[in-house]
Formats: structure tokens, sequence, C-alpha cells
DNA sequence: ATTCCACAGGAAGCGACGGCCC
DNA sequence: GGGCCGTCGCTTCCTGTGGAAT
């Protein structure tokens, strides 16, 4: 083929979408649907810092994909623009506890900031506080600090960080900091110091999950700038929503599934439109990428138990048992110089990888032939197999069969 | 009705490891 | 820094069991 058709085929393809940023997690939206509630919540607690008072300390709770940041973030913004119409500063600065998760990293980041020069490390955690409230303290405003995904941080590295930010209001004389904390987890203030629960949690803030409707109308809303006029069919926005309502109804869900369908449609098929199969291929698409995550994050004996089970359903092509699983194990194990386990473990690992929807495991009697789980593989065969071999460990079970009596 | 297979899966305990407290 | 505790991954030992075969 020569080189400029190459191109023709794929330059002359009509384009689906107008900007695929719009679909993205990161993309705030200047309105979000069915959060007015939240978001008018929100307002009315921080509106005290346009009046130069330090707004109640507020918690977001909420699953993924229902809004939450989305929804902090865009109250932020307005705070700080209505700040600046009216001559109050109001600095609201946003962490994702995630990246920055650690004590000094925080207090490092708010102190850049105000331009305040604090190595990213080094300094005693002491001396970063000093600078963060010399920083803050410099002229008279109000600093909200948004602390996101902030359970995975108290997990990590404790409420110490918490326990600072809500007293620092005690030694600052021309400053004012609130704190608004996101969490996933309902549950998550449980651990905490009491002091600490009851200043953080003067306000909460609850973000329900959206259902099917709900989700629509936020997939209308961003299709409309994310795709060319006419290239989604009727039902694939409901689809989208219905699938995505199913999975708790997370909204970054629907979108990512809006979104691989599209790419899908776009440069797959080059089709004119996105349909409802491309739909079903996108779920497809990013459930196995879920399932290719897990398995390479699988401990290496779980990885070699799920090697064989590969190795016999490919052999056998029919329903496996613990003992049969066990043998071929024992042999993968051998093959790449790996401790053995014994078969109690294994059967553990198989009930795990069972939980994890790799494998499917049912107990059944065999009668008089015993008691066995019956095992077979929920994933598809060929693509695990592949992602296994390229785990360092299990690389050399590339050359590696079954010895021919097992094979009966 | 009894036997007996091929395991399931509970209990206890062991060694390694990390965090914490004095 | 050393003693203590909880946790994790694992082994050892064990009792229990559904139902085909007898």
């Amino acid at each position: 083929m020569s080189s400029n058709k190459l191109f023709d085929e794929f330059l002359d393809a009509k384009p689906i979408f107008e900007n695929k940023e719009v679909l993205r997690p990161s993309y705030t939206p200047e309105y979000l649907p069915h959060r007015d509630e939240q978001v008018s919540r929100l307002a009315s607690i921080l509106v005290a810092a346009l009046r130069g008072e330090s707004p109640s300390n507020i918690l977001i709770y909420g699953k993924t994909g229902t809004g939450k940041t989305a929804a902090a973030k865009y109250v932020g913004k307005e705070l700080e623009a209505k700040g600046e119409e009216v001559e109050r500063a109001c600095s609201v600065i946003y962490i994702n506890c995630e990246v920055v998760d650690t004590q000094y990293r925080i207090l490092a980041q708010i102190a850049q900031h105000f331009d305040q020069d604090v190595p990213m490390t080094g300094w005693p955690t002491d001396r970063v506080y000093e600078k963060f409230v010399e920083a803050v303290d410099r002229r008279h405003q109000v600093v909200t600090i948004m602390l996101d995904e902030i359970d995975q941080m108290i997990e990590k590295s404790g409420d110490d960080i918490l326990y600072n930010l809500s007293r620092v209001n005690g030694e600052l004389r021309r400053a004012k900091v609130s704190i608004i904390g996101i969490s996933n987890d309902l549950r998550f203030t449980e651990t905490l110091d009491p002091r600490v629960k009851s200043s953080l949690g003067e306000e909460e803030i609850i973000f329900p999950p959206y259902d099917a409707s709900q989700l629509r109308d936020i997939l209308e809303q961003r299709a409309g700038k994310a795709f060319f006029d006419n290239s989604l069919a009727e039902g694939t926005i409901p689809l989208c929503a219905a699938k995505a309502a199913k999975e708790h109804g997370d909204a970054r869900r629907a979108l990512d599934l809006l979104r691989v369908a599209g790419e899908l449609a776009e440069q797959g098929d080059r089709a004119a439109v996105v349909d409802e199969k491309h739909v079903e291929r996108a779920q497809n698409k990013i459930e196995m990428n879920c399932v290719v995550e897990a398995v390479k994050k699988l401990p290496c004996q779980t990885q070699a138990v799920l090697f064989a089970t590969i190795l016999l359903d490919e052999s056998r092509g029919r329903k496996l048992t613990t003992g049969e699983v066990y043998e071929t194990y024992r042999r993968v194990c051998q093959h790449i110089d790996m401790d053995v386990l014994t078969q109690r473990r294994v059967t553990d690992l198989i009930s795990e990888l069972d939980m994890l929807g790799i494998l499917n495991v049912r107990v059944v009697s065999k009668g008089r032939y015993g008691r066995t789980k019956e095992i077979s593989l929920s994933v598809p065969r060929d693509e695990i197999k592949s992602v296994l071999l390229d785990v360092y460990r299990l690389e050399p079970l590339r050359r590696f069969s079954l010895p021919k009596q097992s094979r009966f």
C-alpha cells in the first residue's frame, strides 16, 4: 500500500469528537446537573469568606463519581472570582491527598502557593509549618484548603495535619483558614482524634449516587460539547447511563463508557455514529483493562495458580478440580524455581481468585469420587495468559507445557 | 443402609515484618 | 534500641461431608 493512501483513509473519515477533553474526569463543567442542593449548601457556608469571616470547616462525603471534587472545585473558583469582585481576598487551594500525602508536603504545597520558597524535602516539619503560617498571614485573607481523598492520607500518615490545620487560626493575626475535607469513605471520621473530628465536621455534605436519569442529563450536557452534531445514535447515552447506574451511580464510569465508545467508533470502525454496539464493546474494554490491572497486581503465587488453571483449561476444555489445579501448579512452580505451597493454602488462593471474579468456583460433590471445587475461568483465557507471561517471574513459562501423561 | 472418595475448610500456631511505646 | 503487639502468609493437623457406588 502506498503511503499517501495510508493516510488518506484516516484523513477522510469524518471525525466524531469535537472536544474529547470534556469527557475526561479532570474536566470541570460550569454547571453540575442535579447538584444544585450541594452546591448551594457549599456556597451558603463559604459565603462567610466574602464577609471576611472564616467559614465553618466542611466534610464532603460521597462515592467515586458523585461529583464531589467537581462541585468543590467549581464553588472554589466562583468564590475566588467573587472575592476579587468585592475586594475581599479569598484563596482556595486544592490539594489531592493521594498525590500530596504527608503533613510536610501539604504544608509545603500551601506555602509555595503563596510564593514561599520551601524545598520539597529536607526541612524539619515545624519549620515548614512556620513558613506556612507566615505565608498565609502575610495579608488579610480567607484561605480555604480543600483536601481531596482525605481518607487515603489519614490512613497513610495520620491526622496530625488536620489537628495542626484546625488550630492554626489561633496563630494567625490577619488571615483565616478553613478546611474542606473530601472523602469517599463515610466512616473515616471514626478513626480521627475526637477534637479533630468535631472541628473538621462542623458541616457535613453528602453526595448521593446519581440515578440513571440524572446520569443521562450529565452525559447529554457533556456530549453536546464533546461530539459533533448527529454523531450519537439515539440509544447511546441512555445505555451508558443505565450501565453506570448499575455500578453505584458513578458518573466517571458513565463518561468513560461514552468516551471509549466514541474512540472505538472513530478509530476502530471509522463509523459515522456511536451506537449501542460501541457502548457494549467499550464496557468490555474497560472491564478487560480492570481485569488486566488486577491480574498484574496479584501476588506471585496466586499468579502461578492462575497460570496453572489457564494451562489446564486449554488442555481439558472442561471444568477443573482442586486436585488437578494443584498438581499443575506444582509443576509450574518447579519449572520457575518457586516455592510450592501446600494444597490447603492453594485452595485459599483459588477462593481468593473466585472473589476477585477471575475464576468461577463452586463446591460440588461427585459422590463416590469425592467432594471438590469445580473451577473454571471467568476471564478471557488467551489475553490473561499473555498478561501473565509478561510477568517477570513467570516469563520462563513461555517454554513450558504439560507432560503428556497428564493430558488425559 | 453403608461405605468411602477427594477434597472443604476450621483451629492453632509459627516466623517474618512493621509500627509503637517506653 | 529493645521489647511488645497485631497482622500476614503460610503450614500442620484436623474433622466434616454429599452422594455415587456398593
